[in-house]
DNA sequence: ATTAGTAAATAAAACCTTTTAGCGCAATTT
DNA sequence: AAATTGCGCTAAAAGGTTTTATTTACTAAT
């Protein structure tokens, strides 16, 4: 085990100063004026050794850690999972890494990790906030420091942000169940504020109205176990004899599923927010309204690097459509 | 946007050295005989002043990071989702943070990854370690910085390593499908040499031969498409006219459930390693051979931590069990 | 009266970079 | 002749800790 070779050693070794090395580094050999046959020197030098600089070190002097802070609800959801997964590989090509916790939507969680992930001097932050989260938001792009939300956002605060078209999505879903033919049509949401159940709840809404439907909305505590979500979805879609349910999240439908198994009841035809593996498998396969996940990760990504870059000054919110994946699920209802 | 308060702040505040500061702070005031008048007053004004030390600073001091590096193979497949949620809560609270990077078994990747991780002077790492990678991880070793591998190890090196049973669980499951009364058992698994793909292929054929039964084996390229791995597992399974199948991996099976829908042929009596949401929720469900995810990670953290202390010198090698979840699509086979 | 020992605290080195400010010299301008 | 500019490079400061070695001011023992 060897010990680590410095910045100094090279400059030792080639009778130069550390300084100079340290430019011909950062690439400012031209900026300084260091000559052409010095920089080759150095840079073959650096080559043949295998120097690399002490990131530590780096960072402590620049203040920059080439660390991105990822808070995300639940790494295991695979919607966020994909996500991460895509955000990871995009930010790598630029030689940032990714730092991550899962908040559980647990506001006090998630508080304490961004306080973390700040005292360790991350250069920028990925969120998505949960409720009562946006003091702390507030606070962090006061100390100057990038954020990008993503998911939902603060109506009362101007923030980066990129999201899906969760209106339009959930009207299109609605309007498609109407259009098949189906009468007594339920949306099931969170008992929460966040933006992107508000903006379903209202596409499906407006829907409705426009069809001139009567509305069913059962809401789920966001912390109730899976029993007491399966057991109110069962009476939500049983009691009110419904004839097709929109799911604001593919865990929800996921719970709904379920209880139609565990308790044996017909499933009516359904749509899921957020796609995920089981809908395309069960028989029949469940019709989903797709968030561009790629795209998310992209927009994403890109608004933070140029905001790190200092590239732009105003914030930036993209809103991206979502894709209506018609399945079986949703075949036109066979009137008696 | 006030400015950070550091250390020698404290000291000026109080008209002490920031030695003493600093050695208050660490819990070594006992050990360095400060006065306990002194060691009250300190500790009031930082919490008064709200204080935290620059951790960078500190790192760079100290070279310990309280990062820990997590290389898994991708974090968008639930099983190793969920297990980087459970390490990650874990180690929360310990203090330490993850890094992570999906490997998509690329073992270039995997090497440059270790690299980047290593740079930054991660205090340890959690490795899924893909095809080839023995001598980075070797040379990790010899760095004597601490590595724990899991879900598969190499032979012929000395590591710290959790997993499951795969041997145990496969034989189990093959058991099983024998005593359901199939006789046309097939194995599905992927041209690698990962040691839990070859333990859970002889636990398949030990237990066909202990059956007395004929094994059939087909393997898939690990860097198949979706498409490539459905029609090879479409002939599989209808030229040899199987009447059971076991896959060694959650996704391979879904393969399998996607080209039985997307071939419209009848899925014959089938088992999966590793459990997923889909499973549970077909009709007719599936029987998986369950990981024990939770006591992978608590195992995983346990070790990991007792080797940064320096607690352990003999390298760990942790086995466990797996459970066969008995479900519906391995029901009796009725002779006609 | 000197030495030894101890309690309580500290100055300075170490960790390894980046970056500011500037040096010595030759060539050019005033 | 004196002042300015350009060139190629560098000394030293800065970033904020931890830790080693040392100091100071006592008390107790020889």
């Amino acid at each position: 085990m060897k010990k680590r070779i410095l910045i100094s050693d090279i400059a030792k070794a080639l009778g130069i100063s550390v300084t100079t090395v340290s430019f011909i580094l950062n690439d400012k050999a031209k900026e300084k004026r260091i000559s052409e046959a010095l920089t080759k020197r150095v840079l073959d030098y650096v080559k043949k050794v295998g120097y690399k600089p002490n990131e530590l070190a780096k960072s402590l002097r620049t203040g920059k850690t080439k660390i991105l802070g990822l808070i995300i609800e639940d790494i295991s959801n695979p919607f966020f999972g994909n996500i991460a997964r895509l955000i990871e590989s995009k930010v790598y090509e630029q030689g940032y890494r990714i730092i991550y916790c899962s908040t559980n939507n647990d506001v006090d969680k998630a508080r304490e990790l961004i306080q973390m992930f700040y005292d360790r001097q991350v250069d920028g932050f990925i969120i998505t906030p949960s409720d009562g989260l946006e003091d702390t938001v507030k606070q962090l792009q006061q100390s100057n420091i990038p954020v990008v939300l993503f998911d939902r956002y603060f109506p009362g605060l101007e923030t980066d942000y990129v999201g899906a078209d969760n209106f339009q999505g959930a009207f299109d879903a609605t309007n498609h169940l109407c259009q098949q033919g189906y009468k007594r049509i339920g949306f099931v949401s969170l008992y929460s504020d966040q933006t992107q159940m508000k903006e379903r709840s209202d596409g499906y809404l407006k829907a409705m109205d426009n069809n001139k439907q009567q509305s069913f909305i059962q809401k789920v505590q966001m912390d109730a176990s899976d029993e007491e979500a399966m057991d109110s979805l069962k009476d939500f879609i049983c009691e009110n004899r419904l004839d097709a349910v929109l799911f604001s999240t593919n865990y929800l439908a996921i719970s709904g599923l379920k209880a139609s198994k565990k308790y044996n009841f017909v499933m009516p035809a359904m749509i899921a927010f957020d796609d995920h593996t089981v809908f395309k498998l069960l028989e029949p396969s469940i019709t989903v309204v797709s968030q561009p996940i790629k795209e998310i990760a992209e927009n994403l990504i890109n608004i933070l690097l140029l905001r790190l870059q200092g590239k732009i000054k105003a914030t930036r919110k993209m809103v991206l459509p979502c894709e209506l994946k018609i399945r079986e699920s949703t075949k036109a209802k066979v009137t008696l």
